[in-house]
DNA sequence: CATTTAATTGAGATTTAGTCTCAGTTTAAA
DNA sequence: TTTAAACTGAGACTAAATCTCAATTAAATG
């Protein structure tokens, strides 16, 4: 229950748990795919809820904070979000010095490939992106 | 002479080649890494010209379209910009039906891959990105 | 060179995603 | 309870980008 999970990160911050942001939280977490944050107030004002506008996009950070969603695209008007996802593919950083693997994902680089690609007209079936360089330890 | 190939993108779009897209167009030539329209705006304001804020949103358009600068970055709040580079590092589109190779190149994606590598610490020397799919020749 | 016409311009109004303010409310710890 | 700090809603505000429209200008044509 990521309920749980939203509850705990806002108590370790010393934030409080209300009814509004659970009531944001969990219309977030009954959407599929992607949202934007006034499509999300718009949704929620129309099944009645009081919530404000300044609510949601002052909750919305915290769940980035806390891990619960990501930002996965930025268009030129808009800002994107969506649940985090569990376990897919990701991409690797690779230190030379250690040989330390650190595995990554990043949606909005997965979005990026997905708009360049249309651009070539390319259809893309997977991909390997391997970054290598020195990790923290090895600065 | 880039002002040469903007000319004739501008005319073979049915476009026209007037004193404030050429000064748009030169100011912007003189500009080493990226920059954002309004900081544009206020540059050239202060050298004295008199090119309107709404003429600059307007022709940077049509250089992006041009191919002569490319949009690099898009905060939450800017949009930044920067003449197309010569030749550099590029990744690959690889097509496993008929094998052809597009290269391509994206400030964009090169931007994103710091700053997830800031992120995590990681200090990137090098990378490579292979995308395996289909090319719009073989569909 | 003069005419014509469609594109372009500047000034400032407008749009819009997102942020901020602040008085009143609520949480949660004591 | 009490209390202090966090939170909320309504709507004002900000700022990047776009749009409007009358006046101007490029450039094709006669």
């Amino acid at each position: 229950m990521p309920n749980k999970r939203f509850k705990k990160f806002l108590s370790v911050k010393g934030f409080k748990f209300t009814k509004e942001r659970e009531e944001i939280f969990s219309e977030i977490m009954l959407i599929e795919g992607h949202f934007d944050p006034d499509e999300l107030f718009i949704t929620m004002k129309t099944k009645g809820s009081k919530v404000s506008r300044a609510s949601i996009y002052r909750t919305i950070p915290l769940l980035v904070d806390g891990g619960l969603i990501e930002k996965v695209e930025m268009t030129d008007r808009h800002a994107h979000y969506e649940k985090k996802p569990g376990k897919r593919h990701h991409d690797h950083m690779i230190c030379s010095i250690c040989g330390k693997v650190i595995e990554f994902y990043s949606p909005e680089l997965e979005k990026l490939q997905e708009s360049i690609c249309r651009k070539e007209k390319f259809k893309a079936l997977r991909h390997s992106l391997e970054i290598m360089g020195r990790c923290g330890d090895c600065g």
